[in-house]
DNA sequence: GTCTATACTCAGATAGAC
DNA sequence: GTCTATCTGAGTATAGAC
């Protein structure tokens, strides 16, 4: 399935061009990004970007994907605790890529949007994942079972997902706290 | 303190373009929803309505803030529980509104945006209110008392707008459980 | 003070040459 | 595969009528 001559060219371009928008993006933060900036940084102009990617939405979109996929190659093995409280700090560290995340999140409510079928499957994804983790908890008698696990799910990612906008508001607020008092919550004690 | 003339009509007029930017928002979401849609509304031209806002994010910012006003009028006397269960309600109704926050949330994280005191403020007024009820409760030996109440402010806010991120991308979601479930957890059995 | 008309700027998007 | 040139539509800025 290895590519050959301009297709695979096209493909490292493509990538370049993504890793481009995502530095750019988590420097100067989302408002006033605009890609010709972008397009300045890979010595190209706006519609050789757009000869890659369908709409700005479009590539934004894809930055949202390669950053999830950098997120988890980073934790082969997912731990429930760590990996969030790890993500949590890669964002403290780019909340630029935090601000065009929750951006996103705001438009892809539109089916029309390019992200509208992103954001679902990847809480889908983040859920399934949650659950397994805390059923297994369950399971060793480490955590509390009068609520079920997928319910557990929810609010934790909820957690996660609400600190970070108060965080975007107020920088000094404790991102990782919040998290780590609902699961103290949840643990049954002894 | 009552004005007169002139000054009467445009305070009027200023509420006029708010309240149909707000439906605006409301019914067709954030997304593709431009000014001169608002000005067509309100039977003005764009700089008609400029002449009222100093630009684009300053109004809806300023939407924003009737929105919080327009939802405190409602709760009278504030009650952490039902209240904030029907604020849920209210989003559930005005998804655009919700995107609208949210986006702005994105944002005002930039010093120069209009909204960058608008949300810090707004956490903070939240907090304390919620802060002075979790007080009560854990006087009158309703809530559990290991987890400092301000830090349970900022945990039960973190969860009632992470939930909504989830809810904007899959409408399926029960956005008043998560709320009901932490609420439980610190209630004290008994 | 209220508002329109006009014009300007900059963003993303598109056409077509090379 | 990439450019130049252009278009469209958004927000914005100014001049001036009433």
């Amino acid at each position: 399935m290895a590519k050959r001559g301009p297709y695979r060219k096209g493909e490292a371009k493509r990538a370049e061009i993504l890793q481009a928008a995502l530095e750019i993006f988590a420097d100067e933060g989302y408002r006033g990004t605009s890609l010709r900036k972008v397009a300045a940084r890979c010595d190209l102009s706006l519609p050789g970007i757009m000869h890659y990617f369908e709409s700005k939405e479009d590539l934004l979109t894809q930055v949202l994907r390669v950053r999830d996929e950098t997120e988890r190659a980073r934790h082969p093995e997912f731990d429930l605790v760590e990996d969030t409280l790890d993500v949590m700090r890669q964002g403290m560290r780019t909340p630029g890529l935090v601000e065009l995340f929750v951006s996103m999140a705001a438009s892809a409510g539109d089916p029309d949007h390019p992200a509208h079928d992103f954001f679902p499957r990847r809480y889908e994804i983040l859920r399934k994942a949650a659950v397994e983790h805390i059923q297994k908890a369950m399971d060793e008698g480490a955590m509390r079972t009068d609520i079920p696990a997928e319910r557990l799910a929810v609010l934790l990612l909820a957690v996660a997902d609400g600190i970070q906008l108060q965080w975007l508001a107020d920088r000094t607020v404790d991102m990782q706290r919040p998290l780590a008092d609902v699961l103290n919550l949840l643990r049954i004690p002894g």
